[in-house]
DNA sequence: TCAGAATATGCAACTGAGTTGCATATTTTT
DNA sequence: AAAAATATGCAACTCAGTTGCATATTCTGA
């Protein structure tokens, strides 16, 4: 199944016309498994995989550039990374923080409506909602 | 006119039992004659205020911390501050970003529904949105 | 299949915003 | 006015992100 992944991930390479080098194809691995956004040094230590902190830094953004990721959010001073395809054209799945053990969770299952600016001539390509409060196991 | 807001701001201060000092009036002003979120080194170095960093950044806690100040949800490393009372009990209003120019504009007039998590337990104690795309300028 | 062009990698060194300890100054309270 | 409580500012630090440059990989097309 770790064969399934990187033949997934060097075919979303091959789709976008990026060079399918070993950082990469691992890198979208790594999103791939992964459940929730991650910051780069998590990436970067994956299962012992140590990549350069560089590279991961160069290969997510022109994972980011091409469409495959999203920078989902700024957390600590941290940017979150994953996979695009979790969101729709315009609209990302909000994220929920909680305020007391930080814990943040990808809310995939709510949408919603697209904003309407009410003055003329704004084009919104892409809407992100942040949710903060108190998760279940600290309410 | 100026002497108005310096009293608004020590008012301000007064009525959240914050000390009442030359730094936190200033940079109460500031943010009062601001129409939009600012970064740390803008209020520090407004209209040659020349306030000192740490001071802003520790003033900027507290006032945050004593809720009359909030941080923005933009998508930048630093900070932007702003006024919490242009936002409403659990939501803040969104913000718009141009893709092309980088202004950021408050949309004060607008307001989304708030999110229901459909999982049992979650209290959501704040929500924000961020849209992005181009201004009418850009457009 | 192999040379050359195009692109990616990694080291080291830097940036910039935030953060902290500690001695001193200011504000409040008594 | 003195004491207690809190805020300020310097200097030094953190840490994710960022860049230049020499080298290594990947791709392309003869
Ligand atoms: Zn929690
Ligand atoms: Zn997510
Ligand atoms: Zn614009
Ligand atoms: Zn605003």
């Amino acid at each position: 199944m770790s064969e399934r992944l990187d033949e997934q991930a060097r075919h979303m390479l091959r789709e976008t016309k990026l060079y399918c080098t070993e950082a990469r194809v691992a890198i979208l691995r790594v999103l791939l498994e992964a459940n929730g956004p991650l910051r780069q040094d998590q990436i970067a230590g994956w299962e012992s995989h140590k990549l350069n902190k560089v590279t991961v830094y160069r290969t997510l953004d022109s994972l980011a550039e091409a469409g495959l990721v999203h920078r989902a959010f700024l957390q600590n001073r941290a940017w979150h990374f994953e996979l695009a395809d979790h969101c729709s054209e315009k609209q990302c799945h909000p994220h929920f923080t909680c305020t007391n053990c930080g814990v943040t969770r990808c809310m995939t299952d709510i949408s919603l409506p697209l904003a309407k600016i009410p003055q003329k001539g704004y084009v919104i390509s892409r809407q992100q909602v942040r949710l903060e409060g108190l998760c279940p196991a600290c309410a």
